[in-house]
DNA sequence: AAATACATCACCCAAAAGTATGAATTGAAG
DNA sequence: CTTCAATTCATACTTTTGGGTGATGTATTT
């Protein structure tokens, strides 16, 4: 089955799931079997989940954005985006852990992000690392 | 007036204002002047509001992190003549089993020597004491 | 529709680094 | 001669890092 197909499911159930409950809750609103600050308490928390997922998925890129003000990348940089913040935190002395907690990504992301700079980069190292990215100009000193 | 207060007052203020809407709305639900599917709407907006807000106030307050600043380091540190051997290799991104050959002494004695310069630096890893070193004018770019 | 790059995460394993403590030797300074 | 800092090394332990493999979801490009 194709991701597009599958999203179209995903959304569908997702949409189905929400507007049933609506409309439960509805119902038994109006047999009275449920009071309505009971209601506008449930329409209210499932809402605001809503709102809270929307915006951490819109605001993903928008998170990282601060570490890259600083330098500005090339477009034809070997680096990508998430490697160079990465690069950058490690730059600063920061362990792995620190890193992902500050990009709030996992301990094994963080190691993926490394071995792949480490890869591009022909280090095996942070420290090689750091000065090989301030040698070619990659970060600054 | 402190910034403490005023953050009581702002919140009170727009508590107030989210109570008085949900109940005005709910009279005029009661009143028959709003329909359910329209109270619930209003909820359901005014709450997914509320979790983008939230959710994006949340994930600025990732980004300003206590780990960007500079580390302050002792000027008062000395770093003995083979400490700096030890320093300047290790500024190379040298492992410590490279520096420990290159000075002829063992794995234990390079460790020791590290450990010394980062009590000394106020650091607890390489990348740190790097920085704290070029810093502090100890050793050059 | 398929290929590609990116970002995310997991698991395993091995190597390296870091911490703590103790100790022997040596050379310079008081 | 004693004291002290510097250098050397060891042992033991924990944490961190690095390497390899594989998987998933998403977005973009072809």
């Amino acid at each position: 089955m194709t991701p597009y197909i599958k999203n179209i499911i995903k959304y569908g159930v997702i949409i189905f799931i929400l507007l049933s409950t609506f409309k439960i809750s509805e119902l038994l609103l109006l047999n009275s079997i449920m009071s309505l600050d009971t209601y506008s308490f449930l329409i209210a928390i499932i809402s605001i989940l809503i709102g809270i997922y929307y915006s951490t998925k819109l605001s993903e890129r928008k998170i990282s954005s601060p570490y890259l003000t600083t330098i500005p990348i090339e477009s034809n940089s070997v680096i990508s985006k998430r490697e160079m913040e990465v690069l950058l935190l490690l730059s600063k002395g920061l362990t792995n852990k620190e890193i992902s907690n500050l990009l709030f990504i996992s301990l094994n992301t963080t190691k993926t992000h490394l071995s792949s700079i480490y890869s591009k980069l022909g280090t095996n190292n942070r420290v090689q690392t750091i000065k090989a990215a301030r040698e070619s100009g990659i970060i600054e000193y």
